[in-house]
Parts: C-alpha cells; sequence; structure tokens
DNA sequence: ATTTTTACATGATGACCATCATGCGAGTTG
DNA sequence: CAACTCGCATGATGGTCATCATGTAAAAAT
C-alpha cells in the first residue's frame, strides 16, 4: 500500500531509493524496448542497464507484460516534451509543417533508444495483447492531444481526422525510413513525408479557413526534395 | 547445384517434391512471420504448419534468417497480387485513391496472417541486420513500381515522391489501426488514411495536371468519415 | 536494542529455441 | 540390381529467457 508517490515530500530513505531504481528501470526498459523491440528487452538485460540484477526486478513489477507497458508510458512522457515542445501560437497547417520537420530527420532515424515509442512499437503493438494495446491506445491519444493543443475528443471532428492520418504518416514515413537500407532511399521517405505533411496541412487550410485565426500564408515549408 | 527450378518441365520426381516442400515452408513461415513477427516465427512451428519436422529445415535453408528473407520475398508476391491488381488506365490521383480503398479496410486490418508483408513487418525490419533490410527495400521498390504503373527508378520524380508519401500513409495508418484496442479508433484510423491519400492525390493532380491523360476529375473518393 | 520489513543478490528451474548429428528409406543412377 | 543420394525424421546440445526460491544486510518500527 505504498505504491504512489510522485513529490519527494514524506518517504523513508527506502521508499526514495525504490523510486529511483524503478526509474533508472524504465528508462533503461524503454531503450531497449525502442531499440531491440518488446522480445530484445530481456529482463536481466534491462536490470543490468539499471545497474542491478534480474533478481530484483519483481519487487518492482508483477511480471514482463506490466514493465513493457510501464516503460512504454514512460518513453513516451519523454518523446513528447522533447518533439511536440510547449504550446505555440500558429496555423494549424504551419504547425504540422513544423512537427513532421522536427518528427522526420535522419537524428531521430539514427537514434533507435530514445526515438518515438509509438513508431518503435507500432507493428509489434499489433500482435501484442489487449492490455499492450490499451496503453498504446491511451499515449496514441495523449500524442494526439499535445498535437491538436487540446483534448483530443473535443477537437474539431475535420482537425481530429486529419491529425490521426497526420500520425499515421509520420509513423509510417519514420519507420519506413528505417527499414530499407540505403541511405538515398530513406532521406527521400523522409522528404516525402514531409512535403506530404505541408500538403496535407495547406489542403486543409484551403478547405476551410474559420478553424484558427492567425491564419498566415504558409507554403515555405517545403523541402528541396 | 540444383537450386533454380520454377518450371516443372524436367525434374525428378524428388526435386518435385523438394520444391513442393519449399513452397509449403515459405507460405507457413510467410503467415507466422506476419502474425507473430519475425521472433514468433520459430522453426519448429513453421515446419509443423508445413506438415513437416524441424530436422528437414536445414536440407532447404541455410539457417533462420535466410527463411525470414525468402518468406518475405514469397509473402509480398501474393500481397501485390491481390491489392494492386493488373495494370488500369485511370488517373494517378484516382488511382492513388482506389489503392488506399483497396488497402485501409477492417478486412485487411484484421486478417494478420496473410495481410501486407512491409506494414506487418514495418517497425521489425528497422531493426534486423543489413541482409534483411536490403530485401526489405527490394520489396518496397517492387511495390512502389507496381503502384506507378512502371519502373519506379524511371518515374517522375514528383510521382515517385507522391508514391512514397502514399505508402508511408498506407502502412503509418493500416500499423496504427492495429495497434489501438478500440475498435472505434482504428476505423477513424483507416477512414482518416482514406481520406488524406485522396487529398494528396488531389492535390498533386491540382499541382501539375500533364502528368497523365486521361485527366478525370475525381472527387468522389472521399469517405463519410 | 530488538524485531520486523524489504530491496536486492545469488542461484535454481523449466520452457523454448536454433542448430547439429545421426539414421532411415524411397528415389535415382550406373 | 546394386550402390548411392538425399529429403526427412528423431533426438541431442547448448544457449537464452522468464519466473521463482532463498539468503542477507540495511533500514524502519517497536
Amino acid at each position: 500500500m505504498a505504491e504512489h508517490y510522485d513529490s519527494t515530500e514524506k518517504m523513508t530513505q527506502r521508499a526514495e531509493l525504490k523510486l529511483q531504481s524503478r526509474d533508472k528501470i524504465l528508462t533503461a526498459a524503454g531503450q531497449r524496448l525502442r531499440s531491440e523491440g518488446i522480445h530484445g528487452a530481456g529482463i536481466s538485460a534491462v536490470m543490468a542497464d539499471a545497474g542491478l540484477t534480474h533478481g530484483a526486478f519483481y519487487s518492482h513489477f508483477k511480471n514482463k507484460d506490466e514493465l513493457a507497458r510501464a516503460a512504454l508510458v514512460h518513453a513516451l512522457k519523454d518523446n513528447r516534451q522533447g518533439w511536440i515542445g510547449k504550446p505555440k501560437k500558429e496555423s494549424w497547417a504551419r504547425r504540422l509543417g513544423r512537427l513532421a520537420k522536427r518528427y522526420l530527420t535522419p537524428a531521430h532515424r539514427r537514434s533507435l533508444s530514445d526515438s518515438c515509442a509509438l513508431a518503435s512499437l507500432s507493428s509489434e503493438a499489433g500482435r501484442a495483447d489487449g492490455a499492450f494495446k490499451h496503453t498504446y491506445e491511451q499515449e496514441l491519444l495523449k500524442s494526439l492531444s499535445d498535437i491538436c493543443q487540446q483534448d483530443f475528443d473535443q477537437a474539431d471532428p475535420k482537425q481530429a481526422e486529419e491529425a490521426l492520418a497526420f500520425m499515421s504518416l509520420m509513423v509510417g514515413s519514420i519507420t519506413l525510413s528505417r527499414a530499407v537500407d540505403s541511405k538515398e532511399l530513406s532521406d527521400r521517405l523522409l522528404a516525402a513525408g514531409q512535403n506530404a505533411a505541408t500538403y496535407l496541412a495547406a489542403q486543409s487550410q484551403a478547405n476551410d479557413q474559420l478553424r484558427n485565426k492567425n491564419t498566415d500564408q504558409d507554403e515555405s515549408n517545403k523541402i528541396s526534395s
């Protein structure tokens, strides 16, 4: 019954150390999960990364599945901060273009261990059990909300649909760019994804300009290709 | 030195039976690969599916990695026939819309074991070794060529870029639709992907109408959402 | 100060898996 | 028809892995 502290206020020394251990485990698991996949994130390896031994695992998590879910949540908390950042005033179209430019980069493609977990685990999530999928969905909804800068369920239906397609485009582009062998094709996939995002955004803006006030004409986001 | 027959012409009975076995193995492996992932496609399981035992495996393939690559090729051969079908006369925009409508369906989402292997293995391919990525890339290029109805390397650069983004959108949409738990969000992902595909296609068509002659105005492909 | 708790380590245990070793028997070859 | 080939089956072998059992020392409670 001592399971939910988040303030470091009144805690025994032991409880605090345990939280630190848990955090190390989650961080290590998050990295392994993304760079090696669910199967690759073995308990012994994760615990070693965290500076512990495998035996200590079961005083933190019930089993491997529970760890996978917790690590997914933990990883995505970091992802969103780095990717979406602080709320900004900008047109919807410009926003999508900016986010695509941030997301579809060679650096993001390269750094598997701290990349977007939604992309790293996308195809494996489709084979996972219901609990994992549920967690994945919740996290996807959080990211969608951040993109829309409001609760996704409350968002304008048109905007919500565009956000969904945008996410699919982002995940598909970065994933394919990692799956191919040649740098040339990989780079083209990233560029194509960026340009398509701005197309989608521009089309949306053309179709109705009543969603956002500060509608500045942005057509500059197109990449040299 | 008896490795490449494809006509059933002059073959000993044994050689022919071996080819049949190989085909059964590849079919079984392709299904396991897509429904359970690379790790899930264990040799014993695959061989059992093929009606054989694990020992027979190594007279057909060098090791598991080689099987994975061969099964990927084998699976995609079927995929393309079913999805892209025969060459058609239609505008580029209409073609993309039609293919998206075929690809992003609840039926395709559901039937993991014979779904598009490019999507099923997308995130795992990013973690695979160079040989697998190379095979994946070759297969992706074949599919892109089929979409463009010509050698992808020869295609118009603009069309090629759009085909790349289109593939990313398809793979991302179907993959995310499998990764989430609720049918409602899953369906929305499919619909959003379809509509975005027609947006992209329409935008492309607006930007230059000099690519295809039979430019019929198609804006009807939009889904009810 | 003594007892109790517990986070962690060490070390099974059993399941699964890729790969190899060996033997058989049907097809093939001379 | 005799020798041989080889696709397949059976059965190791060694490795990895998740999970559990047990011990310990330090912290916490009394």
